[in-house]
DNA sequence: GGGAATTTTGACCAGTTGGAAAAATGTTAG
DNA sequence: CTAACATTTTTCCAACTGGTCAAAATTCCC
């Protein structure tokens, strides 16, 4: 981590600095990926030297690591909070409309996730194997209850949980194409209340139980 | 291009060669992004030496730029085939299995032009605004034709042709993902056929016309 | 088979990269 | 104020990078 001789507490200075670092790294780290990255890309977005920069992380990996750990957890908090006591429709609703929230408000978080899973998750593969898929799984077991209950129409909680994910990370990810395609017209800040409405009423009519 | 001294039609060997390497470097490049890879890289995964490769391609930015522009091409074609003459519900439904299989068959190429949307596009922006805009544009317009008659149920077709792309690109770009939480049971070749029909089924419940 | 053209190789280069070491400068608690 | 510690800068390095060049090896066509 930092470099004081013993293991201090952490001064001002270092919080401060280490923060600053984390915030400019994920700027080109969700650009670059890992390997387009370079330190010096870094220290310069954070406005110090390169050798400076190493005082407060020891390698290239550290940051990254840091970085993806903070974001992992971030990104999984809207499935946490789904809610099996919860009303069905409004429960997927809300999590819908948060996970939109969540690619509107930390778009480079939601790119940095992106280059690592195109990349084949080298460095987060043992936390997908572990704590994701056991979230997912007892949370798609959650839906499957509600489709048991008759609350939501029958279909697969995983796939489901998936399109989820892709559509609203897509307002991140892909979002110059996104800006390109709607033109200057309707790809301003309005977009995303757009895709909200779009998104709910797509998968409020997928789940809306059938007659029959 | 090549290296022929004066413009001589292409050698076997060159037509060869060429093909050996594009392909190597979209396993590459797909994988770490245009600054994460090295032409030493592509040069070992095409079996040859890089001043080699550097005989075949000028330029790291040469081969990208014409595996930027083939997959451009393959990757709207599915597009370009909705037919307006068509049947409103079959067009969707084989646009959206034409996607998928794209992402099944091509995953590599999906994972480049992911990449190169993580980073703002800086190769391909300009095609972005005028093939890709004007094909967009025609095709959310045949769209709107068909709400207007009524065929399919009104809604935004920007954000519905977005989460075509989302949903089926995703089995490819997320593929790490996808296959860690189905788990080795489900997250073998059928989990194509699984996404197909669920995403069929999303997108046909959600664009069926209402009563009223 | 032989000569011309093509293809491959090996040596090389200047710039960049991740990182180490140590000296110089700041900060702060007593 | 000052000693101990924290921070920053300067200098440096070995490995890697994109790319060049001339010579050697190979292929092709008559």
């Amino acid at each position: 981590m930092a470099a004081p001789t013993k293991d201090r507490p952490q001064t001002r200075i270092q919080r401060e600095k280490q923060d600053l670092i984390l915030d400019a790294a994920l700027g080109v780290f969700s650009v670059h990926g890992f390997r387009g990255t370079t330190i010096d890309q870094i220290a310069e977005a954070a406005g110090m030297s390169k050798p400076n920069l190493l005082y407060y992380f020891s390698s290239k990996e550290e940051i990254h690591r840091r970085l993806l750990e903070g974001m992992l957890d971030l990104w999984l908090d809207p499935l946490r909070e789904l809610d099996a006591a919860g009303d069905p429709m409004p429960e997927l609703r809300s999590y819908i409309r948060r996970k939109l929230e969540m690619a509107r408000d930390f778009p480079r978080e939601s790119r940095l996730f992106a280059n690592e899973m195109l990349q084949g998750a080298p460095h987060a593969i043992d936390v997908l194997e572990t704590e994701l898929k056991q979230l997912v799984d007892s949370k798609a077991q959650v839906i499957e209850s509600w489709m048991t209950a008759g609350k939501i129409t029958r279909t697969d909680p995983y796939h489901l949980i998936f399109s989820i994910w892709a559509t609203t990370q897509h307002y991140a990810d892909f979002d110059v194409q996104v800006r390109v395609v709607l033109g200057k017209d309707r790809g301003g800040e309005g977009r995303f209340e757009d895709a909200a409405r779009f998104l709910e009423n797509l998968f409020m009519d997928g789940l809306r139980p059938k007659a029959g």
